[in-house]
DNA sequence: GAGCGTGTTGCATTCGAAGTCAATACTTCA
DNA sequence: TGAAGTATTGACTTCGAATGCAACACGCTC
């Protein structure tokens, strides 16, 4: 239909066709022509068929796990914003369960996407299967331990280290904590940030379970905790806001823990309900924005040039101080 | 790349395509040796090109707007759900502001999309723009009052009476409302439902302010339902959840109203916080599940079906009774 | 006015797979 | 064994736009 175009404007399909690219050579006088006639017909260029022949799809993968997590939908939301300022439109894939990633991975192949961002744990195979094809990938909050692959990730480390040092100089001795799920790398990042801090500090009596990211796991952590041990801890390390949030409530109302003044409850991430005033976490929050920009102008700079290397964008996390947890 | 599989293993391209298509006809032998090369080079079909020739690009544009309002991201990942199931991907469009929907809309259209379900609002001119190419359009939770489309909502009407009258009949008699804003179609049945049932129940004096349906603007609310009234309400409607959590928020810890002894609160959605231990609001559930199935087999029938009329479908919610309500 | 350079334009080809149609191979039954 | 019918396969064209290359037009200089 770029031929309808051509024979209505009077010229060459070529003619039309560069009258809707930026840079190609064409006169203001045809462009003039050639835009009228498409009004004219309501023509609008065929993405698809352009991808064709650029071997380009302007498409961009997503590869998102559970969007019900509070933390995924801002990411997407930023990384969407971003991908529009690089022309780039997102096609998304919420995986269900790791077990359909083979699957997901078949179909993001055949859309010849221009690049990849998994918030999704991802096997070196996999990755391979992908990379080999020469579209980049860029991890979200994820990593692959055992080769360098492109990653943009909150600083886990320094934000934990600096949360647990405050929260022992401020007289807390009896830690708990409330991890994430094993296969978490950065969820095991924190936790071992954690340990290691408290070692460090002498205190080596930790009392760690595990959660699965969300609100119940933090009410059953809490409840864990205070079964198996002897006393109480004073203040719980959550793994994400929002299992510190079960936990708080899961304290408040049915262990007769009164927050902050019997149990002090910290989280990661900085989500939304992270500030309701019911809760006023304590917690380190993502620079969500800044880290979907580094991941897009990554990603982006790798579509244009496939021979750069592997890098890793660390941004630090920002304590934001609430009133979930006796911080002096 | 289909050419080189079919050089590889010794057949036409045209034997190759048939192999990776369900209905074709193939000998069984032929399949399996065109899947060991195809395995062999790691050949995946191409869906661009696919999508050139058979005109049907297996995507499908999903338009949101503000992502992190708790309730789209659920929507958005059963919609994903619902998708796969039909083969279909999606193209998300995160729209920023009502200004960008034209610019995003060109993009809709220039993808060839199956079909557009929309969680945003359009104007007559711009569903006619897409319509006008054959493409499917289906509401989500909105409509045109002006002309027929297709359409999944949730039921506000009943809901809204139902709870307004069991309100009533437990005891309340001054209502307040922190309605949404006024562009939100379903918004402004909620309130009309509310404000029509009270009037029923003979109760005409209820104050109404307007939110935005974040947290924020439901703390707003409270006080300026507080403020401009003789005396606070007994029970505030909310327009949705997330206001319904800040107006709890609000009520307690700056207005000295406890929840729900001396206001109670009732929300609509149903998102995943409002059963946190800290709210348990009373609410109407939508099924977003099944008005998320829905969309998607009414938009499926009309790619495969154009002629199909235009349908509304109205689904009810259900009342979930927490403890934010004095219900009896 | 001839020669040269720059700027425009059109022709023909290309991207990768699907589908039409005709040719061939294989079955089946008399 | 042969005829008729069905199943399988291949050659060729098609989808819609981008681009290399050649042709042409125009402006400028000497």
């Amino acid at each position: 239909t770029s031929y309808d175009v051509a024979r209505l404007a009077g010229v060459s399909q070529s003619a039309v066709s560069r009258c809707f690219q930026p840079g190609a050579s064409a006169s203001e006088k045809l462009r003039v022509r050639v835009r009228r006639a498409a009004a004219e017909l309501g023509y609008t260029p065929n993405a698809i068929a352009r991808s064709l022949i650029t071997r380009r799809s302007n498409l961009i993968a997503v590869l998102i796990s559970n969007l019900t997590n509070l933390y995924y939908p801002e990411v997407l939301s930023e990384l969407s914003a971003h991908a529009t300022i690089h022309d780039e439109r997102i096609l998304l894939f919420a995986v269900p369960q790791e077990s359909d990633i083979d699957n997901t991975l078949d179909q993001v192949l055949r859309y010849q996407v221009d690049g990849v961002v998994s918030a999704v744990r991802l096997s070196a195979a996999q990755l391979e299967a992908i990379e080999s094809r020469h579209i980049p990938v860029v991890f979200f909050n994820r990593y692959l331990r055992d080769r360098p692959v492109n990653s943009v990730c909150c600083d886990q480390v320094d934000g934990a280290r600096a949360l647990v040092t405050r929260l022992f100089n401020a007289g807390h001795r009896r830690f708990g904590v409330i991890a994430g799920p094993k296969d978490s790398v950065v969820g095991e990042e924190r936790l071992r940030a954690t340990v290691e801090t408290l070692h460090e500090l002498g205190i080596r009596d930790t009392r760690i379970v595990r959660g699965s990211y969300d609100y119940e796991s933090g009410a059953r952590g809490i409840h864990e905790l205070v079964k198996t041990s002897r006393r109480p801890p004073q203040v719980v390390v959550c793994g994400n806001d929002v299992m510190a949030i079960g936990c708080m409530d899961a304290a408040r109302f049915e262990l007769n823990l009164p927050v902050p003044e019997k149990l002090s409850v910290v989280g990661f991430d900085g989500v939304g309900p992270s500030t309701w005033a019911s809760y006023q976490l304590t917690t380190i929050r993502q620079p969500i924005h800044r880290m979907a920009e580094a991941a897009l102008t990554l990603l982006m700079d790798r579509v244009a040039n496939p021979k750069l290397p592997a890098e890793k964008r660390v941004l630090a996390g920002q304590i934001v101080e609430g009133t979930s947890a006796r911080l002096a």
